[in-house]
Formats: C-alpha cells, structure tokens, sequence
DNA sequence: TTGTGTTTCTGACTAGTTGTCAGAAATTGA
DNA sequence: TCAATTTCTGACAACTAGTCAGAAACACAA
C-alpha cells in the first residue's frame, strides 16, 4: 500500500463530493428557490450527514455564493475566449454581447443565484476567501471589457472625452446587461408593459449604447447580425450547436 | 356618544400601526438586513403582539413587498412630475433620468427592499393583492417613460426603425438605471475595478444611449449640465434644496 | 351602571430552520 | 493487531415563521 495513492484517492472524494453538494445545491435552488434549499435537504439528497456538509461550507450562503461562484467562472471564460476575437475593436466588443446572450442560455439558472448572493445580509454570512474568489471571477468579466476598450481607443476606434474612463463604459454596458437580465428574470408580465422579446431589446440597446459613443463602424455601416454568426461559429462552434444557434 | 367617531378612532388608530410597522420594518431591513428583520422583533418595537403584526401583513414577505411599494410609489410621483415637464422631448426623458438620481438619494435604501422582493421565492409568499399593487406602481414609472417616448416619435426628435417600439427604448433606460443602482448597491470594491463615481458614470451613459438612437438634440449639441439646474429649480425645488444641489 | 355580543389582541405553541459538537466509525500506519 | 488520527454522524440548542384558543377591550342597549 502506498499510503499518499490513499490519501489522494480520500481526498479525491472529498473534492468529489465538494462539486456534488453544488450540483444538488444548484438544482435546489432551481426547483425549489432560496427559500427551498435547505441544509438538511442538500444532506439528504447527497447521503451525508449535515455535519459533513458543513465541513464544506460554512454557511448556506456560503454555498450559495460557491454555486454562483462555478457560473460565474463559467461566464469568464466566455467572455475571455470573445476578447481573444481577432477582428475590429467594435466586433469584439459585439462578441462579448454574444458570449453573454450565450451565457444566458447555457446556465440559465445563474441570475437566481447571483440574485441572492448580491443581498448583503448574504455576503456578510459567506467565507471571506469565498467572496475574494467570486470578486476576482468578476474581475476577469470587467477585465476582458476594459481590455477590449483600452484597444479600441488606442486603434482610434473610439474617442473618450478628457476624465472619461474605459471604466465608465464597461459599466454602462455592464449595468444594461446586468438590469436587463434581472428584470427580465424576476419580472413577472413584462408582457402586460408591452415588452416583447427582452433578449433582442437587449442587443438592439446594446449596440445603441456603442453607437452613443461614436464606437466605429457604427451599427448601421455594418451588418452586426452577420457578425454574430461569424462570431458563432469562430468562437463558439461547440455551444452554438448545443443550442442549436447553428 | 357617537358610534361612527368611535369606530372611525378605532380604523384610524389601525391604519396608523400599518404605517408604524412599515417604518420599523424599513428601519430594520436598513439596519440589519434580509436576515435581521423578524417579525418578532417588529411586534417587540411597535409594542404589540407578533398575532397583530399578522393581521396587517399575511407574511414576512408581504411586508418587505408593501416596503418596496411604499418607496416605489414615492418614485412613480417623481417621475410623473418629471414627464409632465414643459420642454423639448429630449429634455423631458432627461428629466426622468434627474427624477431617478433624485429618488436614489431621497430614498437610498429603496434598492435593498427592491432587491429582495425581486426575488422569486419571495414573491410568491406575499399577497396578490400587493402584488398587483406594486405591478400597477411599477407600470406608472413605465409609463411616464414610454410617454415622452411616443411624444418624441409624434415630435420627430426621434425615429424608430420599423418593429422598433417605444417600449424596447424604455426597457434599455429601465435596465440601465436599475442595472447601475444594483451593482453600486451590491457590489463592494467598485473602486478596486477601477470605477470612481457611479452617478456620474450613469448619466454619462444614459445620454450615450438616447445619443445612439438619435434623440435630438444630442447631447454634445446641449448643455444638459444645465437643463439639469433647471430641472430641478423648476419641478424639485423642494427635493433638490433639501439636499443641498440648489 | 350593568350585561351582552362583537371586535381586537395576545403569547404559548407547532413546525421547521441553521449551525454545533461529543462521541461513533472509519482510516491510517507502525 | 492495535492505537492514533481523521472523518462522519445525528441529537441538540437556539432561532424563526405562522397559528389560534382564549383573554381583554370595546360598543351599545337597557
């Protein structure tokens, strides 16, 4: 016997059973909502006793801030791979509205979760190495942004006024999306308001807000649902078809 | 001894528990959270039992809707006053953008409640009855925006596209504004990303989009720094001195 | 003033939650 | 084989939401 090959493979299933707990942690939350997802529940589900979760976890916060957490990083990834995007500064900045329609569909139950975590009675529960962790994921989502601007106005591409800041901007397209997908997600009858299909608003607002800033080409000089297929089919193939988008 | 009077003090006295409720209840959601607020606690601070607390509100949940309502009715009558505003449509929607950067510091813990009560499972413990109320309250913001919208088309100031409608428009400002308050409301460290005044940041990017669509005048051909001071001396003058931007 | 019917208020109670921790069980290593 | 160490367990304490039978307050007529 060697004893580190059994102390990995104990370890091992304890990771396992780190990313079991989120699992049934996320499809609770799902079914059931906040109010829904219990400890002794998720304890149930995954046959362990409560204790052991909590030598997971500290908290069901902090179980929900680790499940919004996993999507989070998920988001990061995409949005990196559309920063990757070889082509024009403002199709770039396009594919980081595609990577985050696409998001949307493929972990459609994130906002639910990053709806709660946000509370701050939430946070202030949660580990603080948890919280670091989600704040640097998000890093990575505002980094991807403000890089792909920093190029834009070095390219010439875009003109800022003296005090604005690439910052400035990543948050104004950052709340829209951010709002958009909330109020789409807790709203019930938007319907009723007159709203039709929030995500296609969403682009046509997106694209609005580039336009305001004089990001060139302007939307209309070029034909950005081109763009977005090529934008598909270049970075994202594998999800796209999954979805069915191509 | 007339019997209307005395059942008329009765009802009154009644009423203005509700409202004592609500006030503790703000209060304590400010102080201490989602989490924080009991309803026993609530009883112990009006001094009454929690059985009575109960005949006013069916839930935890349906008080912090009728909190959120409160507030929120607070920002409907804000922005029909900015709407009814006699100027060009332009600096009408502008006006609404003053109204809502008013009501954010008039009222700067409305977005905890909101916040909450957004939630799914929330919800759907409250009564319908708030429910509808706070929808119909919601529809009033709504509409007042959608308003100066159809005027703006009536006017000429601004052109749609076609299957373009007033509503998508009003959803991009919607998003945005709520998108921007919740991250600030939210998100700790802003600073750490880079971000300086998150105010500032969204009007400047409330203007770019009313720019991208082609809302005239644009915003580089108006001092809207101005329309601003005016705005406010002429629809919130009260508002506006009692918080010292006059 | 007194008696009676009605409304309103109360807090002990049920059911269910989070988080803890002493001891049971399993694992490791000699 | 056995003792040291790690891991797991579920009864438990401390809370919370929401209920409801009975107590208290009130209205009003005689």
């Amino acid at each position: 016997m060697v004893p580190v090959t059994t102390l990995t493979r104990k370890q091992r299933e304890i990771q396992e059973r780190e990313g079991l707990i989120l699992d049934v942690a996320r499809r609770m939350l799902v079914e059931r909502g906040y109010l829904g997802l219990t400890m002794d529940r998720i304890a149930q589900e995954i046959e362990y006793s409560k204790g052991t979760v909590y030598q997971h976890f500290s908290s069901k916060e902090d179980v929900l801030v680790a499940v919004a957490g996993e999507s989070m990083s998920k988001r990061a990834d995409l949005f990196e791979r559309a920063a990757a995007y070889q082509g024009p500064s403002r199709e770039r900045m396009w594919a980081i509205g595609v990577a985050d329609d696409l998001f949307l569909r493929l972990y459609p139950n994130h906002w639910e979760a990053e709806h709660i975590i946000r509370a701050a009675s939430i946070q202030s529960k949660a580990t603080r190495e948890r919280l670091v962790g989600l704040h640097a994921t998000e890093m990575r989502c505002f980094g991807a942004c403000t890089g792909i601007l920093r190029d834009a106005i070095a390219a010439g591409d875009l003109q800022v006024e003296a005090g604005e800041k690439p910052e400035d901007i990543a948050f104004g397209l950052w709340s829209m999306s951010f709002g958009a997908h909330f109020i789409a997600a807790s709203s019930p009858n938007l319907e009723a308001k007159g709203m039709g299909d929030t995500d296609r608003s969403l682009r046509r607002n997106y694209n609005a807000l580039l336009d305001g800033y004089g990001w060139t080409p302007l939307s209309h000089e070029t034909d950005y649902t081109a763009a977005q297929d090529r934008i598909l089919s270049k970075i994202f193939p594998e999800e796209a078809r999954s979805l069915g988008l191509l």
